[in-house]
DNA sequence: ACCCATTAACTGACCAGACAGTCATTTAAT
DNA sequence: ATTAAATGACTGTCTGGTCAGTTAATGGGT
């Protein structure tokens, strides 16, 4: 028994079977796990395909992490954040019209998550929010709402500087980020299935209508 | 064996066991698939869960479906067509402006699809799109491109009438939907950890954006 | 009105396959 | 020679689907 037949794909040319690769794995699990739970969904990804491809066995995902869902929390957790911190610095210390502050941060924003694999998240998020309550909330109090405060923010100065006309401020930002998740969740869903469309004018067109509602309300 | 403790409280108050229900029992099922997949997704949702939900013994799920699948095709398939169409009709025949009609459009299907059990079916069709691709396109053509093509019918008589500015259609179809279904997703995922907020002032400000910008480019 | 024969809706114990997680063994690295 | 990273066959459990048996409903005969 132990023969062997996969040539592991990973690092080929290799003569040796496998190599330790201590420092790499934990990323390269996660980022395979993203990927498979973002297609697949959390119960019907199956651990060996996570493994293979990782590149690794079923085994060794067992020396990283303590299990399956284990996995899955490290992915929520360790990969939004980072990006939050950068956007929640730049407004803290931004000074100029609440206009071109708003731009830029849907902007950096659709660079930074929308057009990246950390777009899959959202999504991700949003399917298995049933089955994780207690990582839905998370998420929710710890992405989604200081993502939103930072565009309540925003609106704020943008009333006090008397650019944008007054309303609800939480409607507001809502509306602002909404047709961001939804280009996020499409890519990762039905965006396959759809024709292409070109999402630069889609980013720009809605910063457009949004600016103007803000400011003729 | 086949003692008896589950008090079914179905249709409780009956003293026969179980009661032959032919008519009732199909819709029932796929009410109660609808909710269980949504909350769970397909693979985690468990069949003796659902049967339990509609009040029936797992048995006799496979008396009016051929197995879990076919419950999630039907649902996919007759659940949604039915609007679609009232609202396809009602465009076909509409006389008067552009704007009136995009209000009057967006407010109905805020009434009878996002409101009711039916928004469910987008957060269910996104989540589910990586394991029914054949599904997902059927879905993807049939529903979400006609209602696309419907807001951009109506766009183009607003640019007709000279009431909008031209700009990509598709791309103006897309910025009006996308708030619509990302309420509907949220409604299904992780609204339940966030705040409530005003959905009607949420729908009404978003029209209040779109008709701007429309008009005003 | 009652009984009993027949039908078919319904049940739930059971089965076969699948999968998360384990661990004795193998092998790279030092 | 020693360490520890990596493997993959194995196991216990879980669940979709089946089917032999149970029971509600029906209606014809007395």
């Amino acid at each position: 028994m132990g023969f062997f037949m996969s040539l592991s794909s990973h690092t080929s040319g290799s003569s040796s079977r496998w190599k330790r690769r201590k420092e790499a794995r934990p990323e390269e699990i996660l980022d395979a796990a993203l990927e498979l739970f973002t297609e697949k969904g959390f119960s019907a990804a199956r651990m060996m395909d996570v493994a293979r491809k990782a590149g690794i066995s079923k085994g060794t995902l067992y020396l990283y992490f303590d299990s399956k869902e284990a996995i899955f929390h490290a992915l929520i957790q360790q990969m939004i954040l980072p990006e939050l911190h950068k956007v929640e610095d730049r407004v803290a210390h931004y000074e100029g019209t609440a206009e071109n502050l708003l731009r830029e941060l849907l902007m950096t924003w659709w660079d930074t998550v929308i057009k990246t694999r950390l777009s899959a998240i959202p999504k991700l998020m949003i399917s298995e929010s049933g089955n994780f309550p207690e990582l839905a909330e998370f998420f929710t109090h710890n992405v989604v709402q200081r993502a939103r405060k930072l565009y309540i923010k925003v609106f704020e100065l943008g009333v006090k500087n008397g650019e944008f006309k007054d309303c609800d401020h939480e409607i507001v930002a809502r509306l602002i980020i909404a047709p961001l998740i939804q280009a996020a969740v499409w890519k990762h869903s039905l965006a396959r299935f759809d024709h292409d469309y070109d999402m630069q004018a889609y980013l720009e067109l809605h910063i457009e209508f949004i600016i103007k509602g803000l400011k003729g309300k």
